[in-house]
DNA sequence: AAGAGGCCCTGATAGC
DNA sequence: TGCTATCAGGGCCTCT
């Protein structure tokens, strides 16, 4: 689920649903996930008021005061439920389309006066990090890369940056310290609006190219955002709000189809990049 | 230092 | 129907 677009929306849909509320309790159901969930994490939520809830690339971040955080990161599989009155409010925060909470997988609840909200996460790519102090989030964020929509990710940061990378620009691409919050899906999508193969090594990525690649990355960003994401499982029980925006995919997903250029006669096809599914039309991508 | 590859997990689906 | 293999939106760690 979660680029930077879809850790987004589930955002804005905090923001209209928690901010300003305090945390009653916490039931730590699984403490495995990426990491171990803290020991304390408990005792560090309860009774704390959420005052912020911000996004950095693909991380959530819960502010408290006294400069404490915590931070949620949701891997592949992770997903929040708002549950209100015992049932689930259909809302953007739910990824999933049921209308049930699921039964397995259910990792930690925050419970709120009149709600709680659960994060769920089957593979357990996720992780909740519980943070004391600015400097520890500052230090957290040191390692990942300027975020896609910044304004530091721009033309002379690829200019610098990739003037002797071997590495192919796919790969580049998704290296979050590279630069943070695109993942396989909008990476495949924005090298398809840049006309670049995803073979092209970095050094090898001129200059046109490069604006390029900072235009519709900014510009396929917004646009997923704008449609609520992409949602790629569809669950058969279906029914809430969920994203669009895979109904505009131009290359994921789209093996064997039509390059969806007008002037293009080209077909989508499948390949696997350092073990990541790979869409492109080798007549337009060059 | 940079790059490649293995690995962490469960669940859905395709193919036999 | 039931088995097996493959694939999935991520990223950390280790080795070279």
């Amino acid at each position: 689920m979660p680029e930077l677009p879809e850790v987004e929306i589930i955002k804005k849909s905090l923001q209209k649903n928690v901010l300003f509320k305090k945390i009653d309790n916490v039931l730590i159901k699984n403490r495995n996930l990426r990491f171990k969930i803290q020991r304390n994490l408990k005792k560090f939520l309860i009774g704390k008021k959420i005052i912020n809830i911000s996004r950095k690339s693909k991380y959530l971040i819960f502010h408290f005061k006294e400069d404490y955080f915590l931070i949620i990161h949701f891997g592949m599989s992770g997903t929040l439920h708002l549950i209100k009155n015992n049932c689930i409010h259909q809302s953007n925060l739910s990824f999933y389309k049921s209308q049930t909470l699921p039964k397995k997988h259910n990792h930690v609840e925050l419970i709120f006066s009149n709600f709680k909200i659960v994060y769920n996460d089957p593979r357990r790519f996720g992780f909740f990090k519980f943070l004391f102090s600015y400097d520890q989030l500052k230090l957290f964020f040191k390692k990942v890369g300027p975020e896609a929509l910044d304004s530091k990710f721009n033309f002379g940061y690829l200019k610098k940056k990739l003037q002797s990378k071997e590495k192919n620009i796919k790969n580049i691409l998704l290296d979050q310290k590279f630069v943070s919050g695109l993942g396989n899906i909008y990476v495949n999508e924005i090298l398809y609006y840049s006309r670049i193969n995803p073979y092209t090594k970095g050094k090898y990525i001129n200059d046109y190219k490069k604006k390029k690649i900072i235009k519709y990355s900014k510009e396929v960003l917004r646009k997923a955002i704008k449609r609520g994401g992409s949602t790629i499982r569809d669950f058969k029980n279906a029914k809430g709000n969920i994203g669009s925006f895979q109904n505009e995919f131009k290359v994921y997903n789209r093996v064997k189809k039509n390059c969806l250029r007008e002037e293009c006669n080209g077909k989508i096809e499948r390949v696997v990049i350092s073990s990541r599914s790979t869409f492109l039309c080798k007549y337009c991508q060059k």
